[in-house]
DNA sequence: GTTTCTCCTACTAATCTTATAGGATTTATA
DNA sequence: TATAAATCCTATAAGATTAGTAGGAGAAAC
């Protein structure tokens, strides 16, 4: 599961992307629209902020904004960055990779090797969506349901 | 990440289907052979027993054996016995689905859509590799290896 | 009846999570 | 230049979770 930081992290910089990027966001706007404690999101902001993702302006009318792109900013950066590794297991992380302690040989471990295929399954859902996709597929629901009144359904799921 | 107690679950599970189906495999041997600390590994095994994975022989000469064959067992059902939900969102969880508290419309949150597709991804692998399946790509891996000398690669993967 | 196992309850130390408190610092603007 | 409004920073804390340990009760073989 995510932990909450995650969450309130990317539900924060979802956001920030739908406001206009020239105008800075407060705290409170956030806290208020995403019910999220204002000092909590505080701090959140403040990692994200550290990692290079939102820029802020300090002082009287100072707030948050992107510094890069949303489609830049990939779902398995965020998570990373307050849940750590995305892998199950260390011995198949990518980014945080570790031997494990007891495994007499790694090549030949089968715990090992399916649990690289669900980090690969992870890892390219993650690293591939970004903030920009959220809106997207936001979007792309909402207009679902207003069409679902009218006819042709382009491509009916399953 | 998994938690050690999944993980030692695991180990101590695969150990056991590696063993003779009929003699009770004590909690000592898999201490010793997995180093997984022993009274730690009584309450893995325990827990194991109570979800009806594993059945027990109790007194001298006991121990364990697998309840059902390691065919029906996934990985996913050890996983969430141990760690709980395999989604990362509680929304997207099928066995353990909550809803967020502040979520307006489920139906239309992109971030929901986003995790439901990584759940997807995750539990369509964990929920249909079981035991059995952990030996055979232990075998697979290793037959590569020997074979690597000779001829003829079967499927060169990527 | 002793040995060797499982089974069960209780406890603990350390870490992580989810915050809150209080104030220092920065900036706009009246 | 005073003040209001914002970020920034450190410290603290309650509660939950993790990764065990301790001690012994109960069951079965011999």
């Amino acid at each position: 599961m995510l932990s909450k930081k995650a969450k309130y992290g990317l539900k924060a910089l979802e956001h920030i992307a739908k406001q206009d990027p020239k105008t800075p966001v407060h705290t409170s706007a956030i806290s208020l629209a995403e019910s999220i404690p204002r000092k909590f999101l505080e701090a959140i902001l403040l990692d994200l902020k550290h990692d290079g993702i939102l820029k802020s302006k300090q002082g009287k009318n100072g707030g948050y904004n992107l510094l890069i792109p949303p489609s830049e900013v990939t779902i398995g950066r965020v998570v990373r960055l307050f849940d750590g590794p995305i892998a199950l297991l260390p011995c198949v992380s990518s980014n945080y990779y570790e031997p494990c302690e007891d495994c007499e040989n790694e090549a030949f471990c089968g715990l090992k090797n399916i649990f690289s295929e669900v980090r690969e399954a992870t890892g390219s859902i993650l690293d591939k969506l970004s903030l920009n996709d959220i809106l997207i597929r936001e979007r792309a629901l909402k207009k679902k349901t207003s069409n679902s009144t009218k006819a042709k359904p382009r491509s009916p799921k399953k």
